[in-house]
DNA sequence: GCGACGCTTCGTCGGCCGCCGAACCGTCGC
DNA sequence: GCGACGGTTCGGCGGCCGACGAAGCGTCGC
């Protein structure tokens, strides 16, 4: 009844290429403002300021107005989860690369990459693998950062100390991976100072990053992980997932 | 671009009254028939025909030609994962019933139901939690049957070899309890056994469930597992969540 | 065989929705 | 002040899409 209603108009919102690709460029954790938008739509800003207050209006992005900006995100974690989840349930086909610069693309996308705001792909999965298995992060119980985790952290400059109230550390499925990487507020933190510190930094202005030649020193000599660069030319074939278990 | 698109057409397969019906229906697991749905949703068998197509096509639902009949069921788990993220993400404003019938309906659906093939609620969570801390399942590296646990699961007559290449034991998140439970399949087999030895049964046509007495004997003899049925007098209200991280 | 039944296909209708351009409003810089 | 600029509002257009009924097809039961 209505219940069905509200699932339908919630994934309305989505359910228009506009949107979508209005969801996807925030994707990157980034506020956009309506005009830059409207330019990656390739549509008019008018079109695109009507269709930013749907969104808004259904709650899957906030607005911050300034001045005569109005600048756009993702309204939160969660919602970056719902919005991969739905993107990855169409890439049921792991449709091939066409191109030489597409299979480029697509390998470091695969390699490294932003999801929401913090890190995903091979790296980001490497990096939650190997906090792990230094002992760094204990996945015992949920995953808490230990106290020479904590240490690590701060020595490397990363603020562990959280400053809202979401959930400090927890998983995060990469659905292109298919495990877990670290999402959270600590996630997020190390996301932050990663680019801050210029271990990582963007490729053009997708959700694709470059480990830097510093980045993969410092993730050694800070947090004992290492990120073998040379991972990313092997990153290139989609793992032959089914596409879901089903049934006779 | 293309992305988008993709993105954009796997939600208009929810993006619709009708189609919305069809998938909560099918979140109960099991294989409704094209007339069923068409009922439940109440439109012509015609209009229902043509949309199923849709849902087949889309890669979300499976069928199942038998005689004159059609039998619909939802393509997986991550399907359900998928379509219950959505509604949850519409859930925001947890509103409150209106009625005493569904004050009473939501209590019932609040303490325990079916997530599509595996059990969630209080219930689902509370066993998941029994499990865990009893040591019949080990949570140190995703999720793992321990010896004593198969041992057990065997005794109370729960088939634990994964007769699929499906996850044996993987975490769920709950929507309405923001907890983890018990999925993959070891998670459906508990839910499947549970029907089978009457240790559960089904509340009216839709997702919620009752624990029996036999239930919480069973459960507690062969699992070591306290389910306590006046807890369920306590499951009314919403845990106020706030609605995701919001940013100044 | 025959009707009853479940489902599909087809044609059609109505409405919603995304898009645009034009006009307008507020902000910024000189 | 003025123009430039980002964004919003409005009216209108076009197309898509979901709904239905009627006709048709295969299956089941007697």
């Amino acid at each position: 009844m209505e219940e069905a209603q509200a699932l339908a108009d919630q994934a309305a919102l989505l359910a228009d290429r506009t949107r979508a690709t209005f969801c996807l460029a925030l994707l990157d954790g980034r506020a956009w403002t309506a005009g830059e938008l409207a330019r990656e739509a390739k549509v008019a800003v008018s079109t695109a300021s009507e269709q930013l207050d749907r969104l808004v209006g259904g709650g899957l992005l906030t607005e911050h107005r300034q001045g005569r900006h109005r600048y756009l995100r993702l309204a939160g974690p969660e919602t970056a989860a719902v919005i991969e989840m739905i993107a990855a349930a169409g890439k049921r086909t792991d449709e091939r690369p066409r191109t030489m610069a597409a299979a480029h693309r697509q390998r470091n996308l695969r390699f490294a990459r932003t999801c929401y705001d913090h890190l995903a792909g091979v790296a980001g999965v490497a990096l939650a693998d190997g906090l792990i298995g230094n002992g760094l992060i204990d996945n015992h119980n949920g995953l808490v950062l230990t106290g020479p985790g904590r240490t690590a952290l701060s020595e490397a400059g990363i603020e562990t100390a959280p400053d809202t109230q979401r959930p400090v550390l927890r998983e995060c499925i990469d659905w292109t991976e298919r495990r877990p990487h670290l999402a959270g507020a600590i996630g997020a933190a190390i996301c932050r100072h990663a680019f801050g510190a210029g271990w990582i930094e963007r490729i053009g202005s997708g959700r694709a990053v470059r480990v830097t030649p510093a980045g993969v020193r410092d993730l050694e000599r800070y947090l004992g992980v290492v990120i073998d660069p040379a991972e990313r030319e092997r990153s290139a074939a989609a793992p032959a997932v089914p596409a879901g278990a089903r049934r006779p």
